[in-house]
DNA sequence: TCTGGGGTCCTAGGACCC
DNA sequence: TCTGGGGTCCTAGGACCC
């Protein structure tokens, strides 16, 4: 069988990067994008690699940055001007193939496996990142590799502006050396099982006893056994882009809250900010989730999936509310959060219901409550099947309409 | 003054159905 | 009469990523 040809192309200090590249003045300096630099509990989202040198990082609290260099630059994110590079820069990577699969604002993949039978792979590569340093002054790191697991590993090896290839044979030397905790998708906790098993390298995890891992780990860990072996199936799909599984927001409160009244006020400001997101890109769905995260860092949701699809601000916070009142125990809450979950797309639910007896139901009827009594008739499984309709993969900017492509309400 | 906000995927147990 | 096995949905929590 042919070998495919994976890139991962990853942008150097996003954020950091297209202020630059907006501000040029911001070149060579120490820069860093925190959420609210006023906030009390900002952190770092993105910095430059002038700041990194004086040992700021990303997630690092703002004030322990401006403690540790008072110099530093910080700015507020500008989503907008974000969201545009992004897809300037998507355009530019679809103008090579039509298999590229953005998985955030800055990071994606492309399978150029065709492109490579007549151009050598790290030529694209050059060219691309040229380009995208040229036409957007932006720069980016690209993995070249048989597949994403090891793609988005090579991407990571050179910064900034590197270009990797990490091929099967290179495995041994490259990648089982590494830590484990370098591996894409082990964090923290899973080390932590890892070493518990001896296991601290890549390769010691490539040679780890399978039944052992399982065991541990259960079938994530049979998974991060392969990938350690440089196995990995996952196709290069275009089309993830376009599904949406859930939409939230959230917010860390001023100061820890008690007050029922401001905590009330809190979720119905946060669902007024999930409807406009469920609106921008036409979904809703049936589940409301409530997050209270204590002082302590306990986080606690609690959820109901209604008959009925909801996407109006009224509706999301008279359950959440409802939620709320019925699980809270009073402790002071440091953050709240309210999400939608499993939604899809208005317009498939009014397409579905055509296929029924639209006509019959009330016209003044809301669709989505047609929906539930259709629901009720013929049961839930039977209408949501074909329902999730995709648009098309080459489809124009408007339906590009992953989260971070579309409009970012700021407070 | 430690620790934001947006997500996805996985697990495990109970309910319920066939 | 106390009894299987498979599948799906729902809820809650955890891990991970950018």
């Amino acid at each position: 069988m042919a070998g495919r040809v994976i890139f991962h192309i990853d942008m150097n200090s996003f954020y950091a990067s297209v202020e630059q590249s907006h501000d040029p003045s911001l070149k060579g300096k120490a820069l860093a994008i925190a959420g609210n630099p006023k906030e009390r509990r900002g952190i770092i989202v993105t910095c430059s690699y002038e700041a990194r040198a004086h040992g700021i990082y990303t997630t690092m609290p703002v004030f322990e940055a401006k403690r540790k260099y008072p110099e530093l630059l910080i700015l507020p994110p500008n989503f907008d001007r974000y969201r545009a590079a992004s897809k300037a820069i998507f355009d530019l990577l679809r103008s090579y193939t039509p298999f590229v699969e953005p998985v955030s604002i800055d990071e994606g993949y492309l399978d150029i496996t065709e492109l490579a039978q007549t151009r050598h792979a790290i030529g694209i590569a050059e060219e691309i990142q040229q380009r995208i340093k040229s036409e957007l002054d932006l720069p980016c790191s690209i993995g070249i590799a048989p597949n994403k697991f090891l793609a988005k590993t090579a991407s990571d090896m050179k910064k900034p502006m590197g270009i990797t290839v990490l091929r099967k044979r290179d495995i041994e030397e490259k990648l089982w050396p590494l830590e484990v905790i370098e591996m894409h998708g082990v964090g923290e906790s899973t080390a932590r099982k890892l070493n518990e098993l001896r296991i601290k390298t890549i390769g010691d995890l490539a040679g780890a006893n399978e039944g052992q891992i399982k065991e541990k780990l259960g079938k994530y860990g049979t998974r991060l056994r392969k990938r350690a072996n440089g196995i990995d199936g996952r196709d290069v799909d275009p089309e993830s882009v376009y599904d949406t599984k859930s939409i939230g927001a959230s917010t860390t409160l001023p100061m820890d809250e008690t007050e029922d009244a401001r905590l009330h006020e809190t979720l119905r400001s946060l669902s007024r900010t999930v409807a406009r997101r469920l609106d921008a890109k036409e979904l809703a769905g049936p589940t409301v989730t409530v997050h209270m995260r204590t002082a302590d860092w306990q986080n606690r949701t609690r959820s109901v999936t209604l008959r009925n699809l909801v996407y109006a601000e009224e509706a999301i916070a008279k359950e959440a509310i409802s939620l709320f009142d019925r699980h809270w125990d009073g402790e002071p809450l440091r953050l709240l959060g309210v999400t939608i979950s499993n939604v899809t797309e208005k317009q498939s639910a009014t397409e579905q219901l055509s296929l029924f007896d639209y006509e019959k139901h009330a016209k003044d009827e809301p669709i989505l409550d047609v929906m539930t009594s259709l629901e009720a008739k013929f049961g839930k499984k039977m209408l949501r099947k074909g329902t999730a309709h995709k648009r098309p993969a080459t489809g124009s900017e408007t339906s590009f309409s992953k989260d971070f492509l579309d409009d970012h309400e700021r407070k």
